[in-house]
DNA sequence: TCCACCGTTCCGTCTGCCGGAACGCCGTTC
DNA sequence: GAACGGCGTTCCGGCAGACGGAACGGTGGA
């Protein structure tokens, strides 16, 4: 285990995180280095173009390591299949649309179609959110062989009531969906898309505030969602 | 300058970019490192989470170094103060809309509102393009009082008549906003924002197939664009 | 003006990185 | 089926260079 990698993703993980540029102790503090260590692997990572330094003399993350993420991303077959329909939903429903990843107990929000309201979603684009949290993270957990293990973790690490947790996801197997209403107000419907062998497990989802998605308009998405999910499987099945 | 770290950055750079999970021997080659070299820095980096190894053996980027990266991205003033004005140019306009920031002699692609249709954009969020070939890369340095010598530089580089994009420039600066057609069929018409004293300049442009904006419609698009710059422009420039 | 704090630089110590080499595994060839 | 080549992995001696304590200079505040 290399240990000046380890402290220079460190550092640069304390940066990324900061809401704006931090002086040297800061840095050295979060990633507990001393001040003459930080200081030099910063240099590094300032001649390697992913931190900066303002005339200040702070250091903040720049965009590179964004740039090349984004590279990772755009390669992945899940994004760009999913583009299609997500914008077909979007159209049809009018609403934010949400295309997520199983990571682990997390769900990564890897794609969005916002609808433009006042309200305001909390999760951005790139953001990890506990997957029982969320409609789509409950419906890839109830297609896995090992969702009910994952969610008996997850509902532990959370304090959630796991005989809850495991009939909703039951619920969900059957119905192909999943519901969540994590922000008060606002309500999500999910699906699980299946991956294909290579990737993990995908899911789409649609959230609008909850007096939305009531009656035949709570049917209509739901079909809109089965219907793109199916239809998305289909497509990541092909070779 | 740890060589150590920068070795690190570099494989992950090389698998970033791989279309598709390569082989030791294959990284190793790309960023020039002896193979148990590579061998242990990519054990660190998987041990670190920015590295995955599948079951065939073979290495790549996992979502982790996106993720973060996200999370510098969404903290930009100019990201969460622009989102509203893009969503509105895209809602009455109906067209493309994107974001950039300019990086030396490079546009980079910030954010993205994608109108429906069949014409596929090239340039992806996160992308990096000469801000010669965009509008709104043009706009920004025609507003730049370095900007004249950085057109010089990339025009240089990327072989352009350096007389005929000094006078594009001067037109965009008198006009307010600048034109581009780099892909063939596509108009991209850019305005400059000026991001505040903190961030570097930023950039509104709307995209479209070149039929769509002529005559009155594209009037109507500009007046929208140069309107939601300026306003975008007071809204940076507050506190 | 003084003081405290911080960024930067320096340098002796020795850690832990480096890479050549060896091993074992697999797929291929004859 | 045996020999072979390529690759992943492991090992280890040598030494480059990372480490961090200490000192210095600059800066902002009292």
């Amino acid at each position: 285990m290399d240990r000046a990698v380890s402290r220079a993703f460190s550092l640069l993980e304390s940066l990324a995180s900061a809401s704006e540029p931090l002086r040297l102790i800061e840095v050295a503090q979060l990633a507990g280095l001393q001040k003459s260590t930080a200081h030099r692997l910063l240099g590094t990572l300032v001649e390697l173009g992913y931190v900066r330094q303002e005339a200040s003399g702070r250091y903040g993350a720049t965009l590179r390591t964004w740039e090349f993420g984004a590279r990772t991303v755009a390669q992945l077959p899940i994004k760009r299949i999913a583009a299609g329909f997500i914008h077909g939903l979007h159209r049809t429903i009018g609403e934010t649309v949400s295309l997520t990843l199983l990571s682990g107990l997390d769900v990564i929000y890897l794609d969005k179609l916002i609808a433009p309201r006042p309200v305001q979603f909390r999760t951005s684009v790139g953001s990890r959110v506990p997957a029982l949290f969320t409609a789509s993270g409950k419906a890839m957990l109830s297609r896995r062989p090992d969702g009910v293990e994952l969610a008996r973790q997850s509902a532990e690490l959370h304090g959630l009531d796991i005989a809850a947790v495991s009939a909703e996801l039951d619920e969900a197997r059957s119905r192909g969906y999943a519901i969540s209403s994590y922000s008060p107000g606002v309500l999500s419907i999910g699906v699980a898309v299946e991956a294909g062998s290579a990737a993990a497990e995908a899911g789409l989802s649609v959230s609008a505030p909850s007096e939305h998605l009531v009656g035949a308009d709570r049917d209509a998405v739901i079909g809109a969602l089965l219907e793109a999910g199916a239809r998305m499987s289909e497509a990541l099945a092909q070779p």
